[in-house]
DNA sequence: TGTTAATTCGTGTACGTTAACGTATATATG
DNA sequence: CATATATACGTTAACGTACACGAATTAACA
């Protein structure tokens, strides 16, 4: 039915253009030395039989190593967020090891710009082939970006995106919808008139504008369907748990509320109150870490909204790979599912 | 840091054991024409050095194709479930088709046990590598799965495992607790003294267990919980809406129902009889099949649990290859993630 | 002891590509 | 016009493995 496999190579190409395959090698590779009459001839010939390149011999025959540079923020003490996407990043390097590729990664800390301007400046982008990053800093990114553009090196973003630049692809939330999401869940158990607190913990640095949009999405949702429910809010901007309970105390004292939406990982520190109070309110945040599953376990939190941190590391490294060794593109837009997690199927989820 | 990279090939053992490198491919493929002397000083130098084949050579020399068989179930009028395992399948066979690997499918009707052993009874064993199997007819495929262990050829189960064989890994639901989460779910919308009703639409044939499992599921969380509600239950033998339509009415007249249960894809026949009779429930059901989201979109349906179809095809296909070329194992059991579809997220979903 | 047959092993070519090196031919420089 | 310098191309040895072929050694038997 196919019979013609793919048996054509860079021999067949230089018989058929009459020269060696040295000479197709060279316009492969648009290296120089090679006559434009010859190209074009060559480049048509290739056009024509759709070569494919044998990746193994290629690969086999470049005693080259492919380096990615990884940039992502490190596992803080604070949260064991990034331990995720760590995880599906180094699982991707895993498998594609044996075809000779290489990760040099560098962390960042999320809560110092510097730490992250530092770490860029630390790379030498002459021997990186492709760069995986997390751009949380908008504007030091950018300027990183067209370090990038201009050497010609594709990159990938994960967890956020930053719009307007030649990225191959992005991994990650789509923020608005998990907001809405959480206020559809959370329309299940609510009553008419139930006061509803939203809460922001995060430092005034760090992902702001993430935050803002699911408050947006969650607060869309009620807006659309005319629910009228008081929507209190706090922003909580220091995240030791010594503050968030104060704050939280305060809140409680004059508001009678009965439902949370915590727009961030953080939201173990509130279930922590809750449970040190003994207060029962309907809770849901973000994220499958550790603390926050243990509570969700045990009854405080009802509902933990994820997007496959792990998958975004993954997923972008063999977009990467795809690119650089197989020139594959996919989608450049990757929203990760938005994941409902409970006590009852939390066990089986993998970040 | 590392130092010495993988440069160990069979060169290097070759001349560590004073032999060529013949005679180390030999025992590598542990082909006869070798002493047992120097068979056990090569292995022992294979296992100091930690050899690790140049995958990209090897299938470079070696011309010949690598076949996996793929058995599965047709995507039948009936559901296009089957359609999402199959582009799982699909997008990995494109993946690792640039290594050699070739796939040879399999289709059966889920609703005719001959068919599966037609198919079984089409493939010629001698060609082919690995398996990947739907093993839905517990007895058919045993006898199967025999001969796979005689020759030596790995499989891989998805959708449904059978215990007690030697499977490489099995990539698919946990029943039973997808039905406990169904039942969570459920718990935060009825009240105390609603009545649910348990709807099992299926041909005596097909998945029998699979939805049990899940009704005991369903069940047990009801009873953990100590909810009294009554919990009604309808076998709904035909799939066609006519006979559906039928039977719910039957039920509907005589009871109060709250709440609704259906163990498997075809929920969307109960949601098309809510519409049409302008009932309104909370109906809760599985499968991200076409017309399911449709009504899930529409208000009608809302849940849908899921367990990522196209994955399964996609990983097991992916363990197949992982196996067979770089002899690596991974999980043997591996529980697809038990996902909360709404309205909210449906558009995220990936299968 | 010579002959044959098995057993054990080495050699060489191939897989499709890369890239260093070498060799012509054309162009520029004095 | 001789010499230097690009420019365009061919040749060839790798990369690590597979496997056919044949050579050497050993065992078997007359």
């Amino acid at each position: 039915m196919e019979g013609n496999k793919e048996l054509v190579g860079v021999k067949e190409i230089a018989r058929r253009a009459n020269v060696s395959i040295g000479t197709v090698d060279r316009v492969l590779h648009n290296r120089t030395g090679v006559s434009k009459k010859t190209k074009d001839k060559i480049l048509a010939i290739i056009e024509e039989l759709a070569y494919q390149p044998n990746i193994l011999a290629r690969r086999l025959a470049s005693k080259k190593q492919i380096v990615f540079a990884v940039i992502i923020p490190s596992v803080s003490d604070e949260t064991d967020y990034w331990q995720e996407p760590l995880m599906g990043i180094e699982q991707a390097a895993g498998e594609i090891a044996p075809y000779g590729i290489i990760l040099k990664k560098y962390f960042y800390d999320l809560n110092h710009k510097t730490s992250f301007v530092q770490q860029i400046d630390q790379i030498d982008l002459s021997d990186i082939h492709a760069v995986l990053i997390a751009p949380i800093f908008i504007e030091e990114s950018e300027n990183f970006l067209i370090k990038l553009d201009k050497r010609k090196i594709p990159y990938v973003f994960i967890n956020s995106d930053i719009q307007g630049h030649n990225s191959l692809s992005y991994f990650g939330p789509e923020l608005y919808q998990s907001g809405y999401l959480s206020a559809h869940l959370m329309k299940y158990v609510i009553k008419e008139d139930d006061t509803i607190l939203i809460v922001n913990i995060s430092h005034e640095i760090d992902d702001h504008h993430h935050l803002l949009r699911k408050e947006q999405g969650f607060r869309s949702y009620f807006k659309e369907n005319d629910l009228k429910n008081t929507i209190l809010k706090i922003d909580i901007v220091q995240t030791d748990y010594q503050f968030v309970a104060a704050s939280l105390q305060t809140v409680f004292k004059e508001n009678n509320v009965s439902a949370i939406f915590v727009t961030n990982s953080r939201v173990s520190a509130v279930a922590k109150y809750l449970n040190q109070t003994h207060a029962r309110k309907m809770l849901i945040g973000f994220d499958y870490t550790k603390e926050n599953l243990q509570f969700l376990k045990q009854g405080s939190i009802d509902f933990l909204i994820c997007q496959k941190p792990r998958e975004q590391g993954y997923k972008g490294i063999m977009a990467l790979y795809q690119f650089v060794v197989h020139a594959k593109t996919g989608e450049k837009n990757n929203f990760m599912p938005i994941d409902i997690i409970t006590a009852q199927n939390c066990d089986f989820y993998i970040n």
